[in-house]
DNA sequence: AAGCGCATGTAAAAGGTTACATGATTAC
DNA sequence: GTAATCATGTAACCTTTTACATGCGCTT
């Protein structure tokens, strides 16, 4: 597969954007997302922490508990902030994957809410042509294609259908309910 | 990510199994599944076909065309339609991701229907249990998620929503209607 | 004549997983 | 005492991507 927008650093901190927590935080998190996206692990995890470290993207508070371990707690500094910032308002690829699509989600209450809208009518492009395309290639071999194609196709359809209209509740809301702002943009 | 179980070996032998092709067929046909579940790189495609044949799980049959360069045009071996057989038997791991769940179903008719059946029976009870996490998180946080945290999991509904009728209606389909038993088990 | 689609391939480099190491505390 | 959870980390290995190389035929 086409290397993901969302390697494992921009992962890191869009989870950190939301709050500072530890990179066993994060490996559980990613665990409980890991349906949709797949998860990630430990030889990865740390190694790439450190990494944001030393880059000065993020920074680390040690917490002593007296009955456990001892926690390092990461955060985001300022120019972490500033780096996830201009990555989520940066256009998505074509080729984005479902994968980059819900980071950008998780993401966006770090983002303007226009970049927002715009990142979900970009997905919703993409998906309807994508159904555009698995209808065309049902109708066009309906007479041809396996049980195993046809389920294939069929749950690609299903998934899709029910992604464009989750899309377009959430442009419908979105439009509608400007929500109290919550989401400033830098001063 | 978990390594998934469908490597990209198990992968060229799913879609060898359906009908044979070149690696540039296996390029494009990858491609147009890529929303789902991402493609891959001739630099791994080719190696990985190499190795395939060098085992005995496909042979090849240099197509010359007069106009075109000349396509290699490979195919599941005996040995090969073996090893996609037992790896479809097998159960699914908990830990199954989408894309190992799609090409079971590309490969279903490659599988006996009991085994299908299985699979997603199987696969029900994990996004159903998916579902339930998430509908807990959402309800025990429901005060304090941010927008993309909401979002997120919103999304992350609708889509298990989804799969979840579509598996259901699949499993009645399967049960009701027999389908005139193209799959033959092994004499 | 330049560019695109077809068609195959390789090598270096990047990235990730697996398996290991450590250690404290709580529950059985 | 022994297993599980919390918690961090490293190194060897493996897979994959990226970037390159090649070459024909058709279209503009």
């Amino acid at each position: 597969m086409p290397k993901s927008v969302v390697n494992i650093r921009n992962f890191i901190l869009g989870l950190l954007a939301q709050q500072p927590m530890s990179g066993y935080d994060i490996k559980r998190l990613s665990e409980s997302l890991s349906w949709l996206i797949g998860g990630l692990s430990y030889g990865s995890l740390y190694p790439a922490l450190h990494a944001l470290l030393q880059e000065g993207l993020v920074e680390v508070d040690v917490v002593q508990n007296e009955d456990r371990p001892p926690r390092k707690v990461y955060s985001l500094t300022n120019k972490g902030k500033q780096v996830i910032k201009s990555w989520g308002s940066q256009p998505i690829k074509k080729e984005a994957s479902l994968k980059d699509f819900v980071m950008c989600l998780f993401m966006g209450s770090n983002l303007p809410l226009s970049s927002l809208e715009e990142h979900i009518r970009q997905r919703k492009l993409q998906v309807r042509q994508h159904r555009d395309t698995l209808v065309q290639m049902m109708e066009r071999e309906s007479n041809i294609v396996d049980l195993g194609h046809r389920m294939a196709m069929g749950y690609g359809l299903a998934i899709a259908n029910a992604e464009l209209a989750w899309l377009e509740s959430m442009l419908a809301e979105l439009s509608k309910d400007p929500l109290p702002m919550e989401v400033k943009e830098g001063s």
